[in-house]
DNA sequence: TTACACATACCGACTGGTTAGTCTGGCTGT
DNA sequence: ACAGCCAGACTAACCAGTCGGTATGTGTAA
């Protein structure tokens, strides 16, 4: 049997991973050293420099997975049949309610940038912008329709958008009033709501 | 004749917090180590110790400055003689002016939270909370007098908001193709357009 | 006016503690 | 017996904060 899985059935790079990932969102990067996350996860350091390169290599797989997840469902709501009204505010409310389910991530996401090093940096950036550049398609495609104002360019209504996104991770808490869906609802609602001509 | 402004005529306090304030934001708080800030100021340790109690401190100087700034500036215009729509749209668009004036500032804000000590952060976010309190009565205030819809809970709106203006020191550029002004017309408009009822 | 005391402003070497990453070697299944 | 997997002691570097010391200005009293 290999030691891979031996305390829980999960794999020790998905440990160290959740490990880093929880302690990096709780205490951010440069207050959480390498021997609490291999200790947290259960391993020494040995195995950590195993799987990874270095501790900047497990901040960019937080980022790769996010990046990636995100871009898939948002590709999925865009690339639907329907009313580009509706996908955009499918699109807005889904990502609201992903972020809710993952807030160690975003906290992460937008606090830790510049403790990637400037290529992982970089290439995170164009990342990123592929996914902007997805949902600014949508917007410049209901303007072009105009079921959306264009007083506003769609860049700006993209970065408004996901201001309050990023802005999840500082206020909302987990048995607060509102679901994460109630939210995603809202802040969509308030999208459109800004969109309409 | 006093050392407090040797060199140039800027008091060393002041060089320390300027150049603090700069290198926090390039870099982050836990990269920037003591050294390079009294050597960017152009002093020593002695000096920075003499003037601050800890390196935190310095920070925390920091959070007390932009608080100030953004609570006079926001009760300057809710209590102005206006409509409060006029009201609103012009406290919004300012602290979007505001921000991009003072960029590092708002890169610092929202990514150092955590580096403060607990009490520190608890009185910083108390501060804040009144902030985000009073630009809440405006909209409330609109939403009872009917010029604002009630679709969305006020806290909800202010949250929305204030998402994007964290998120601008992740865009923004200085020489980028909208003007500090056109940005926060712009954000203002948005928001004014999302509670149009 | 001179002399002495005292405070403020600052210098910079030093200390105690922490950290990322390395490396040698052992275990285990095939 | 070989290869992937991992343990854990070790190292070299770094950093916040301290502390004894120096310089300059200000108040006071002879």
């Amino acid at each position: 049997m290999p030691r891979t899985t031996d305390g829980d059935g999960t794999p020790v790079p998905q440990r160290l991973l959740n490990a880093a990932t929880r302690l990096f969102a709780e205490q951010g990067y440069d207050r959480t050293s390498v021997q609490e996350i291999v200790e947290a996860a259960g391993v020494t350091k040995g195995a950590l420099y195993h799987y990874f390169g270095s501790k900047d290599d497990l901040l960019h797989e937080v980022y790769a997975r996010v990046l990636r997840v995100q871009q898939e469902r948002l590709d999925h709501f865009a690339g639907m049949d329907a009313p580009v009204e509706k996908r955009l505010r499918d699109a807005a409310a889904d990502v609201v309610v992903t972020t809710i389910d993952n807030l160690d991530d975003a906290m992460i996401f937008f606090r830790s940038m510049h403790h990637l090093s400037p290529e992982k940096n970089k290439q995170v950036r164009a990342e990123r912008r592929r996914y902007h550049e997805r949902f600014r398609a949508l917007i410049e495609e209901g303007q072009r329709e105009g079921v959306f104002s264009t007083a506003t360019p769609a860049d700006l209504v993209v970065d408004y958008h996901f201001g309050s996104v990023h802005h999840l991770s500082t206020w909302y808490r987990p048995g607060g009033p509102l679901t994460p869906q109630q939210v995603a609802d809202h802040l969509a609602d308030l999208l459109l709501r800004a969109l309409r001509p």
